[in-house]
DNA sequence: TCGATGCATCTTGTATGCATCATGTGTCCG
DNA sequence: CGGACACATGATGCATACAAGATGCATCGA
């Protein structure tokens, strides 16, 4: 029935609307119906809503009865409310792992080390996809070390919605990348040596820099 | 057309649904079908469908396709998961209270207390139902003064996870009521005087204890 | 007897139709 | 000229119909 692709229809509508989302071609403040959207991907209205239900529940939609569906604007405190929620549980990654045995905090280190040499290179090749990728990969790695399903979870949708912050926000600058890339690595020295209070120190420093990159200030 | 309730019927089927899956009359394990709840509920199946789809994202079903829906049963790895994920946002919140003005801490301590209140007279009473209320508003209000709702709506999730694991668990016996609000009471003190430490480590042990009274262990 | 196959049955996935509700507009009345 | 009302328009909410996948069981063959 949906032919072409291996994906059931929602799945489509869902992945194909987010994207639009995420990628700014639905901008925030922007009206869209399911009858547009099954239009647009040649499928009825019922795969189309369940996907608007869906990315409602993340906050990137909002829905209003019988008028139709908000593409949710990124609103300053939204960034802080993201940023708060990040530093919360990235910070608690950190904690509990140098709380946690040497060896696997080792694993993690390496791990994470193993990312920063990834994006290292994407950066001396100026692939900007690979090094956002890796920084992704950096960040989702830690979250990873504290084995919670449901805080694991709540980063993945964290990560989506400063994803669309990011692009809304001014050019980055060529000295970004750089700032980033060091940012982790002194985050992950500090986890090296097991100091729990750097660490967190060094990731307000790096989740403030993001700030400033998305508010401007 | 529902004519009785002034409820959606997406909403009858959600909340009917979800309660019967928190008080246990719907076991963990149990396969469950869109069309056995819409007979029961008089509806089609489109809207029961719906409210599946949320009840999944929140964690409490696991749906099959061209299966059914699993009522997820709770697993000892879930408890921890999400007691760990409550200690990181309440201890949150107390940290957050304690570093804020003092006349912004003063006036959520007064709510606490109120609270508190509430809670010792139900005590008294003997009135369960109340009791357990008070606690749910004893810990909303402390992550309310957060003032994020993304890490507001977390809660919330965890707190209906918890309501499940709670009467899965053994009698809480009759000096639970007491311990449980001694505890609080116990924080809010900490919290009266701004120590942050004492705060999150009394919260720990609230916690604890009600590990202990879930798993018993 | 045991395993494979075909079918009946059940459930979901999607499409479609209709009723309802919200909104904007044009007209009529003051 | 201004405001209220009736209606056209468009969207969702829900019901219903149908197709397709998954399962269990009976049946058949070795």
């Amino acid at each position: 029935m949906t032919g072409i692709s291996g994906l059931s229809a929602k799945e489509r509508a869902y992945r194909d609307t987010k994207a639009r989302i995420l990628d700014g071609s639905l901008p925030g403040g922007d009206l869209i119906t399911e009858g547009q959207v099954a239009d647009t991907l040649a499928m009825s209205r019922t795969p189309v809503r369940e996907a608007f239900l869906r990315l409602e529940a993340e906050g990137l939609l909002r829905l209003f009865p019988k008028r139709g569906a908000l593409v949710v604007a990124v609103s300053p405190s939204e960034v802080e409310a993201v940023l708060e929620a990040r530093e919360l549980v990235e910070g608690h990654a950190l904690t509990k792992l140098c709380a946690a045995p040497e060896a696997d905090r080792a694993v993690v280190a390496g791990a994470l080390h193993a990312v920063l040499d990834i994006q290292r290179a994407a950066l001396a090749a100026g692939d900007e996809q690979a090094f956002a990728e890796a920084d992704r990969r950096f960040h989702i790695t830690l979250v990873e070390s504290v084995h919670n399903p449901i805080l694991l979870e709540l980063y993945a949708s964290l990560r989506d919605r400063q994803l669309r912050m990011n692009l809304g926000s001014l050019e980055k600058g060529p000295t970004r990348p750089q700032a980033i890339l060091a940012q982790h690595e002194a985050i992950v020295d500090a986890l090296g040596i097991g100091d729990a209070e750097q660490a967190r120190a060094r990731l307000r420093v790096h989740l403030d820099a993001t700030r400033v990159s998305v508010v401007g200030r």
